[in-house]
DNA sequence: TTGCCTGCAAATCGTTTGCATCCGA
DNA sequence: TCGGATGCAAACGATTTGCAGGCAA
């Protein structure tokens, strides 16, 4: 896995570093869809000097060459995916978290859209928003 | 179309004043989706000392009482639509505009997705990225 | 060795909040 | 009249940027 990254970054002209690899690790082994908050904290006790701004600079390198996905699902940060596969993604209304959606059959309604638009289609994010089996149980909302 | 705004505000205990009204209009009015910024600066002229957190305080209310809705196209910033039907959106990756999708059969999307999760689905959103009309026949991106 | 990278701090920018005054009901 | 609304300025929080020292190649 981190094969795939190191060989990236080289092939892109940019420098392997250990904050680097460690940032898309934690990306890749994670399905919370971390923001750049979560992904420091994480890092934090293993990396004690690293900067939120490396966190920052990393993303969008990563971003640039294809390695991840930057999801935007109505909150006031950005979170990041390393699945690059299209899927949508669903948040909790009441907890916040993000979750994937697989197994969903997309191409009918993107050549749909691809028909109806002038605009030449570059990507598309799906987000849907509702309650969790964890947070139906509870109280208000 | 305002009677309409008039009496939701009324009918969920807000006052109604010059700049709710104001505000819902531009909205109503306007195909752009646009950002609080951009509401505000279409309203100076007309409104010289309207203030921009009202801009927001109002699209808050808006949002809640149901005649609006949020849009967070992966910009730095919240875009709003009083067209509040569901429709995909779709932000050109060059010059930043913001257009709507009709005519899209999105029900049987939905209901694969509702079949696929746990949660509770109250909402959803699609946007999709691409190179508008304008845009495809210019240089570099 | 050399230029890109990191980490720190300061700067930005969209959005929110506190508060005194204002105005719709 | 009176409580909610406005407008101003300050506060906030996520993200970006400038720069000096550090490290990958």
């Amino acid at each position: 896995m981190e094969n795939r990254v190191t060989a990236k970054l080289r092939e892109k002209g940019f420098k392997v570093t250990p904050q680097r690899l460690a940032i898309y690790k934690v990306l890749a082994n994670s399905k919370a869809h971390p923001s750049a908050e979560m992904i420091f904290q994480q890092l934090q006790p293993y990396y004690p000097t690293m900067s939120l701004a490396t966190v920052y600079k990393t993303v969008e390198i990563l971003k640039e060459i294809g390695l991840i996905q930057v999801l935007n699902a109505g909150e006031d940060s950005f979170r990041y995916d390393a699945d690059i596969s299209m899927h949508p993604h669903i948040r909790c209304l009441q907890c916040g978290r993000v979750d994937d959606i697989h197994e969903i059959d997309i191409a009918a309604f993107i050549s749909q859209v691809a028909d109806k638009t002038s605009y030449r289609l570059a990507g598309q994010q799906f987000y849907f928003y509702g309650y969790c089996s964890t947070c139906q149980g509870k109280p208000a909302n």
